[in-house]
DNA sequence: TTATTTAGAGATAATCATTCTCGATAAAGA
DNA sequence: TCTTTATCGAGAATGATTATCTCTAAATAA
């Protein structure tokens, strides 16, 4: 099952193969962000990697995880307002559920949505290459949280 | 069929009932917002009102839009890179399908996604809220003229 | 119509995540 | 080990949006 997942080895490989430099930095991030499952923000990764590189920087962050969007191994999930949200496990667009108030970000990629892209093609003449699909509400924590 | 829109009058009721003025430049803004079908950013707004309203800052359109959202009148589309883009003919979230070249936003209300929401619901407990649909790619016009 | 009250307009500063810049540093191959 | 040059890190820049603050004018009452 965790073989599905994309490994660190392979997008090494990748980095290395695209003429850039592993960089232990490099090699802490990309590890948060091949195997959390929180959908972690730039600060959350910085505050991660802080006890053992204490002198990195936040931009450090930005850049690494720039090179390994070009690679296609991390999905990026934008917010205007509030930081982004990074996705290395399933880097690849799929639906999200989202909690408006905890800010929990649940993937929900057993949802069908091939034939709502078909409808789309079909009406539209559109070329589809990519979609954002996001479900905002509360989770079932929050739910009792607020009812008490 | 133009009946369904919303139109200028009720809305501006509703502000009134709200307890806020009705000020040339806000009928105007809110005119754009409730006729135009494309989506219009702050700044084509802004744009739109100055042969008329010279005087008039961009501060005065986000007010304006802020207010029509608050009342609901009007669907604020979040783009983190590039302008907010706004809907005040089908204000409810609704799914949009997004030209990557010329940044055409069409609506695509006419998508069945009552089944998505509720296997949402079922799968994770969340109280669904609200949500975001959004298929980018290339229109038809864009198509024909990167072919050539 | 005129006066009064106060929300709104407009100019500008502030915000904040992200990107850029550039001198210093260190990864990787010879 | 040495050399090359990509990467690091600190701080400045960016850009859409929001906040602030003073002056103006919309709406209501006299």
């Amino acid at each position: 099952m965790l073989d599905s997942f994309p490994n660190i080895e392979t997008l090494v490989n990748q980095i290395k193969a695209a003429g850039h430099r592993i960089t232990p930095q490099r090699l802490a991030i990309l590890e948060i962000l091949l195997t959390s499952n929180s959908h972690p923000t730039v600060d959350q990764i910085y505050e991660q990697i802080r006890p053992d590189f204490p002198m990195t920087s936040r931009a450090t962050v930005y850049k690494t995880i720039s090179l390994a969007k070009d690679l296609g191994a991390v999905l990026e999930l934008e917010f205007s307002q509030g930081s982004n949200r990074y996705d290395g496990r399933l880097p690849y667009p799929h639906p999200h559920v989202i909690c408006t108030h905890c800010e929990q970000v649940l993937d929900a990629d057993d949802l069908e949505i091939q034939s709502l892209q078909q409808q789309i093609i079909r009406k539209t003449g559109y070329k589809i290459m990519n979609h954002r699909m996001d479900f905002f509400g509360v989770c079932p924590e929050c739910q009792q949280a607020s009812s008490t």
